[in-house]
DNA sequence: CTTTTACCCTATAGATTTAGTAGGGTATTG
DNA sequence: CAATACCCTACTAAATCTATAGGGTAAAAG
């Protein structure tokens, strides 16, 4: 299941993708238009400039606003950031692999063979989608 | 991420479909093969009983069977008694549809647009691999 | 017909994750 | 210097997961 910060996150991101200017837009503007609780917001939009997604500025008229433009953000990048590993078993994850403790052979493990077809499916649609996609 | 339950589930029908012979396996036994709590597995193996997937058989020489050919069954049926909903978000689910409450319009929203493409690829993988594919 | 085997069922509990809330701190702008 | 709006830490209620405990019951063997 997808998290609602992963959730709010995407929502957020095509927000700020959709605005025609790439002037700072407050919190408090996305946490309304989208439904979103403003404090949990505040902290997955920390986390998104945290790791150079958004920037932001202080002050009056400060704000949230993408680093790149649309086209040049995979969703790969957000869910990663967000939702953590797209394998759904860390025993096939790129980013995040780990070996089964309870599997003595990854090679003949049926379940590592279906979540393998599955992450590298899964992998293409996001490495191939970006926020301009979505934005649309 | 994939749930225990659901993995457990996975390697104990691999191991019922590795037999040469249709007779009943103990839980004991596939328990020590698979490295599985044998409690947690005897819960596992019933709601596959349950839902038609697994027979039974009980006293001295029982245990539990498939019911139907290992190429006979897709994954899906697997995946939705154990895991649940294969979509990411139920407002792209098929057999567990729900409406987002925050969501103003599933066909402007993003996160729906996203995860259908993702529920559409996952689904096709999981209905074209059956148990007979992984058993091998 | 009795004993043993092995499935069947319910309840509970510790650990972890999720989805926030509370409460304030700090930098910037006007 | 005052208002704005981002920044940060800590905590918590609720849900889910991963079992464990403790027996009950049907069926087969002898």
């Amino acid at each position: 299941m997808l998290s609602k910060k992963t959730k709010y996150g995407i929502k957020a991101l095509v927000h700020l993708a959709r605005q025609e200017e790439r002037t700072p837009v407050q919190i408090s503007t996305i946490s309304k238009a989208e439904n979103i609780s403003q404090k949990f917001l505040e902290s997955i939009l920390l986390t998104l400039r945290k790791n150079g997604v958004l920037g932001s500025k202080k002050g009056k008229g400060g704000g949230y606003y993408l680093l790149k433009d649309p086209k040049d953000i995979p969703m790969t990048t957000v869910m990663r950031l967000l939702e953590g590993p797209i394998a759904m078993v860390p025993c096939v994850s790129l980013n995040f692999y780990e070996k089964c403790e309870d599997c003595p052979d990854e090679k003949v493990c049926a379940v590592n063979k279906l979540m393998l077809k599955v992450r590298d499916n899964t992998l293409e649609i996001f490495r191939n989608t970006t926020l301009a996609d979505l934005s649309n």
